[in-house]
DNA sequence: CTCCCGCGTCGAAGCGCTTCGACTGCCGCG
DNA sequence: CGCGGCAGTCGAAGCGCTTCGACGCGGGAG
């Protein structure tokens, strides 16, 4: 292994330079910084990551929580990771892997052995028992989701708010006067991770702005068929349909084409859903932008690591897709 | 920070006896362990990852090594990582996420810094640039799946061979006589990952045993209607197909349908695919088993890190899951 | 001309841990 | 009764890097 010492003992410096001339932490003439960096290069140094850890109290390295939940869309979850460690790896950082199972001591022991420098949480919910820990660990961190209280943390995430209104106004402009949001299971809102209530509020909001009436029901993919047909019976004149609910989107198309009514023709759909399943349903959409999320998480994990200000609510703008399902009224 | 000479203060002891205690590299008296714990646990010791890293050159990260292209199914990817973390951590190690595009560098990288002890590769092409590099890299790695020559390196994949050989075993045990594989599109076998070969082998093989008739066609997704029409053109009396091929999965089976013949009743479905697939479609199938593939990776690699001998090649057993496709033959 | 300052460099002191060799009793064996 | 050996413990020497203070030197200000 060749180390600092060889790097400055082929450059006719000392160690401390060599580390100076990587580090940019303090001037360093041209000339010498030139013969340092060939040195580098043609021994082909790599600075051990143990020792810098040990020295810089920096390891360079930064946690990731995935969620194992089923219910979750693993290809957003994927997406995400991607995305972070791409980011972090242009702030001269890796990411370490960490699983939802863990729990709370696995925080606290890669924060506590000094493995990682800061820590990025997904799939957060609204009473996460790892909220606690994370403001006393001592270490930055950014949540992706936002909990009930996000006093103190990082927070990111869609804005479910403005999608909701979105999906209420793309149904106003195409004419729509009765329009149906379909959310999550009520599981989900007890469980509670806030988006559901925040993509409803959007919803009501900017229909009733646009003088549209609106029905808001939860959704349970076993029951997909019946909510379809109850919403129909009730609502005979509803012809447009918000999904806000992956699992139950396939099964609720299927329910309403039982029902006798056919998407797009007799109904129109739009989903708030990852884009894959958007894309293979033909549905128009918003989708989940993953990789925008991860790669933002990072950005403001990194700001925080270099002591910046950041928000501490970040709100991606939603991008609603216009596909097959939502065709202008006749 | 409470460190080691903290502890060993606290418990009247000297460092490397509480060093000792904790890697139980010495006999320690009983006494002695039980006073350095008790120490350990209630200053909450926690010993530092680089200082640790530094001192033993062991890191205890290992880097994982996941794939961007295209066409992969994500949740498998994803769960063979879970899987991997899960493992790793039993072994007290932690995963460092690498994506692939970081290419040979992030290898020499990650290995030159000694941020990480060892490696484990997934999606390994045949004639994979990496490999060179990991047979030179002086720390041990594991590949899932096999590149053409695998000397001097350790593989494990799911053995295709005799997953072939299973379906094609499976039709004749139903009655079937004249049975095709589906299998990769045309691109795959030149790119090369090595199974698609190794499927085809098993499946004719077995078929050939048993007397079964056999037709072999290569697919791309977006021919599947011709290929599945031009199949059951040259082929009247086919009774039975395997589908190796995941994207084609859904487009073939619609083909079959638009060509006229039902399945289950008219023909018989198998597939090579991912659970998840398979099971929404209602296909008997052999799963990709991701969580042993990510499992046993691991598990390797543990045994290389401890200077055991192990297999250079490990192929997991297919199994295979009965659903409604392959009903038996009237 | 002197003084001060800042640039460029060096030396040395750690960072917190592991590990090697050595030391001390103590037991068992000859 | 003496000695070898082992269990149990300690001290010190690193592991390879960063960083702080110091130093020499040259140039501009006074």
């Amino acid at each position: 292994m060749v180390k600092i010492s060889d790097v400055a003992r082929h450059a006719g410096v000392s160690p401390s330079t060599v580390s100076y001339v990587l580090s940019g932490k303090r001037s360093i003439s041209e000339e010498t910084r030139r013969r340092v960096l060939d040195s580098v290069r043609t021994l082909g140094y790599r600075p051990h990551a143990g020792a810098r850890a040990l020295a810089s109290s920096r390891s360079n390295v930064i946690a990731l929580v995935v969620p194992l939940r089923s219910g979750i869309h693993v290809p957003v979850v994927m997406q995400m990771a991607i995305a972070s460690v791409t980011t972090a790896r242009t702030h001269d950082h890796d990411v370490l892997l960490l699983t939802q199972d863990e729990g709370v001591g696995g925080l606290e022991r890669v924060a506590g052995t000094a493995l990682v420098d800061a820590i990025i949480v997904m799939d957060v919910e609204l009473h996460d028992v790892r909220l606690p820990v994370l403001r006393s660990l001592g270490r930055p961190s950014v949540l992706i989701g936002f909990p009930a209280d996000p006093t103190g943390l990082t927070c990111i995430d869609l804005d479910f708010e403005a999608a909701g209104a979105a999906c209420a106004e793309h149904l106003a402009d195409l004419g729509h006067r009765e329009i149906a949001l379909i959310g999550a299971p009520p599981a989900v809102y007890e469980r509670g991770t806030g988006f559901a209530e925040r993509t409803r509020a959007g919803f009501q909001r900017a229909a009733a702005e646009r003088g549209v009436h609106t029905v808001v029901r939860p959704c349970d993919p076993q029951d997909a068929r019946s909510t379809a047909a109850g919403l129909l019976r009730d609502h005979p004149d509803l012809t447009g349909v918000v999904i806000h609910n992956e699992p139950a989107t396939e099964p609720l198309l299927t329910a309403f084409r039982a029902a006798g009514r056919h998407v797009p023709d007799d109904l129109s759909v739009l989903a708030i859903a990852p884009d894959d399943l958007a894309e293979r349903l033909g549905l128009t959409s918003i989708a989940i932008p993953a990789d925008e999320l991860g790669a933002q998480a990072v950005t403001l994990l990194m700001a925080k690591l270099d002591g910046r200000e950041v928000p501490a609510a970040t709100l991606l703008p939603p991008r609603l897709v216009v596909r097959q399902s939502t065709p202008p009224l006749p």
